[in-house]
DNA sequence: AAGACGGGGTT
DNA sequence: AACCCAGTCTT
């Protein structure tokens, strides 16, 4: 496949690598501190995150919760608000769910050995060796994404790095480097380098410290290098949402704990595969949700839709919004019934679903589509976090 | 080994 | 529209 790098090739590699980081990184709130409880925070939240999207959301979480005590005992909403928008939320509760262990099985000391530190909920192999590298300074191999980005060109692998052995293979030759070298240093130039200079797209071979030793420079195959195993096509999916709203108030429901966007809040809605639906489809969509939210008033609807002059809607679409996630796309279509003869106050508050003056509604946390939905319809912007 | 799990910026 | 980002967990 390729040749192994010597122990002393990879010593030079590490070396050139640090002191062209300690000259060109850039100033990030992380790389002033060595707190483990911070660097553990900075890891998690650029976890399949970018640099500049992390930035804010690492200020106001410090803020808010200094130190693993003030996070642990947090509610669990007042971390997620602090979450909103950033996606990935399962980390937050993983996050928070590692101060509590911290404060009850560490007796609120960061651990230092490196399986106590894999232990904690939401800490794979790259945050370990993260924390334990950039934090305590230890020599534990981190491989990211940059990372293997790097080191599939260096090495010159040609092998898809989304594969078990193609990983291990170049976790084998930064753990040999990073024993050569400041641990603190080497994983973050490594990551810099990634980020900065051997970037995805037209990377900057030039101005590269490590280039001279570069295999996929030398053999001019950096543009197609790494490579990667094909994704998977996203699945189109169909939400009907339903706007139901009296008297200032609106009716929304909590997602289930677990899952996609789990415990953060929509529009009572219902799901169909596949795209582009029609209107026909929807009003029926949105009748069976109103049957299932009004259980005690089936009749009543059907006077609603029984009565009404055949050129007269049951409901107006009154807004619209595309989402992509990683696995799925959503078509989100909100309905409002045209009128709603009956009391509303058939809901069963001890449900997920509740009536919500529209004030409040910024206390919830939103998916990032309903925050769009509810400034297209309320002008009210829900993102922002209240006090 | 494969799929679930967000959102945003580039090209 | 495709790509991809300082990945982890579950099955």
């Amino acid at each position: 496949m390729h040749l192994r790098k010597s122990s002393e090739r990879l010593a030079a590699f590490a070396h050139k690598l640090v002191t062209w980081y300690e000259q060109n990184k850039r100033a990030l709130p992380w790389r002033e501190t060595s707190d483990p409880y911070r660097i553990l925070v900075s890891e998690t939240m650029l976890q399949q995150t970018r640099v500049e999207t992390v930035v804010p959301y690492y200020h106001r979480f410090l803020e808010r919760f200094p130190d693993v005590e003030s996070l642990a005992r947090a509610p669990e909403e007042d971390v997620m608000k602090l979450w909103q928008g950033l996606g990935y939320y399962r980390r937050a509760r993983n996050l928070q769910r590692a101060a509590m262990a911290v404060v009850e099985q560490h007796a609120g000391e960061f651990p230092r050995a490196v399986d106590e530190v894999r232990a904690l909920p939401g800490v794979g192999p790259y945050t370990s060796g993260a924390v334990m590298s950039i934090a305590f300074d230890r020599p534990v191999a981190a491989v990211d994404g940059n990372v293997l980005r790097v080191m599939s060109r260096y090495l010159g692998i040609d092998q898809p790095i989304d594969q078990l052995p193609v990983k291990r293979e170049i976790t084998e030759h930064v753990q040999h480097a990073i024993e050569q070298s400041v641990p603190q240093s080497f994983t973050q130039a490594l990551m810099e380098l990634g980020a900065m200079v051997c970037t995805p797209r037209k990377p900057q071979c030039l101005a590269c410290p490590i280039q001279d030793d570069c295999t996929a420079f030398a053999e001019a195959t950096v543009d197609s290098i790494p490579v990667k195993l094909p994704k998977r096509a996203r699945k189109p999916l169909t939400v009907m949402a339903l706007w139901i709203e009296q008297d200032g108030q609106l009716l929304v429901e909590q997602r289930p704990d677990d899952g996609l966007l789990g415990s953060m809040w929509q529009l009572p809605c219902l799901e169909v595969d596949g795209s582009a639906r029609d209107e026909e489809l929807l009003a029926g969509l949105a009748r069976r949700r109103l049957a299932q939210l009004f259980p005690g008033h089936t009749e009543d609807m059907t006077w609603l839709v029984r009565e009404r002059a055949d050129d007269v809607r049951e409901f107006a679409e009154i807004a619209s919004a595309k989402h992509i996630f990683t696995h799925l796309e959503w078509d989100v279509r909100v309905m409002r019934p045209i009128g709603l003869p009956f009391d509303l106050k058939a809901i069963d508050v001890s449900s997920n679903l509740q009536f919500v003056p529209i004030a409040q509604l910024r206390q919830l946390v939103w998916p990032k589509v309903y925050v769009n939905i509810l400034y297209d319809v309320l002008k009210v912007d829900v993102a922002t976090a209240t006090s």
